[in-house]
DNA sequence: GGATCTGTCAACACGCTGTCGAGAAGCATG
DNA sequence: CATGCTTCTCGACAGCGTGTTGACAGATCC
């Protein structure tokens, strides 16, 4: 499917065309600009053609295989802007340990609900595209990973230093925890299913990782 | 799409054919035979066409569109029977109330985690569906909601008798945690990105569950 | 002023869906 | 045992979407 095309090629600029300098990078962005607009009309993803995507790029079905291989690699190039995005709101956070960690808690969800809502067409399309597309979910099962891991160190750092009590391993309940944001704040923001409200939506999930993370599960009675 | 032919038809027996006594329900139950035998090969449900099912069943593509208004139709059927089986399973348990609240819940989890994890093709089938097919999404908002109900009221009724403390809307709490169910199995299932391994998944989950509803989330320090 | 890029598209080959119309095959009943 | 009704079956078609090919225009470099 990929068939990478067996010209000399450069070192490959991002997921889109293979070309370096011309012009053609405005059609590029054309096209991209396109499907960020058509997602949020047009509901599924699978409803948007490549001729969607070329004509409202102003250019003809073939020529749209020239900038990408497919209607998916120009998804794909989307969530990947996102999620770097929100990497590097993340980012800030990472240094600064816990001294205030409820607060420290509350800003890491805070960036995910912002940056992602910002973007809930893009965040709908890739969850579409996860389940059918093997790139796709290649790409969000690392993102995924690297959310985990962080999460972890941050439990072990929060017990070594005594505030959070021993329990499960640490990588097991980040990717609970890690989950659950994904499938919550998915539902929120596609307003799908049994939702929580977009108002509520951070200080719930804060209040189960804090328990989880700081809480004991013991049952009284 | 539904395209209901508008012939005399009695009550309609489930979401597949239209007819009634003949001894064509063996290729009904055929067609549901392969498209599950088929999920459990060929991955993506996209890869499945209706040739495919027609053939596995033994007759021809238009005579599959005498038993079936679609494909979805098919996976829409097995998702439906699946989740019947799982409200069965889960009967039992509403209504001997907590007495053992540990052993309560982990019972719940594990009717859940046997019951999906026994049909693993069809719970990543359904996902799948759910992202493109507007019926498969309501189908499962509304299991959802089910769950979601349940759990609401167990919360509440361990908080009235005293043995969880008050906290964030009980609803708020349920929704976030069926949300994590549901993400972390389907992660188990599909081994997808982050999962957590089977033998414990259980356990993990139930761990955030009772620090959830039983816990305090005091940080010390 | 020819070689060589980048960029563009009409036309094609193919695969899949859903429908139509022409029947077979079963089973009543007069 | 016709004759008729309903159930069931499929060949053939229309339509749409994808991805590829091949021809060709305009820069640009030498």
């Amino acid at each position: 499917m990929p068939t990478t095309r067996a010209t000399s090629e450069p070192p490959q600029t991002g997921r889109g065309r293979r070309g370096q300098r011309v012009s053609g990078d405005e059609r590029e962005a054309a096209i991209l600009a396109t499907a960020e607009r058509l997602l949020e009309e047009a509901r599924p993803l699978a409803d948007i053609s490549v001729d969607d995507l070329a004509r409202g790029a102003g250019i003809s079905r073939p020529t749209f295989y020239f900038y990408f291989p497919s209607k998916d690699a120009v998804f794909l190039t989307l969530v990947d802007r996102l999620v770097q995005q929100a990497a590097v709101g993340q980012g800030d956070l990472r240094e600064r340990l816990a001294e205030d960690p409820a607060k420290r808690w509350r800003e890491a969800l805070t960036v995910f609900y912002e940056t992602f809502g910002a973007h809930r067409a893009v965040v709908i399309a890739g969850a579409q595209a996860r389940t059918s597309n093997p790139e796709a979910r290649a790409l969000w099962s690392e993102v995924m990973e690297g959310w985990v891991a962080d999460a972890t160190l941050a439990i072990e750092a929060e017990r070594e230093r005594g505030a959070a009590p021993a329990g499960i391993p640490a990588r097991e309940l980040a990717i609970a925890l890690v989950s659950m944001n994904e499938r919550v704040l998915y539902a929120t923001f596609a307003d799908d299913a049994p939702a929580i409200d977009g108002e509520r939506v951070v200080e719930v999930l804060l209040d189960v990782w804090l328990s989880a993370v700081y809480g004991r599960g013991e049952i009284p009675n």
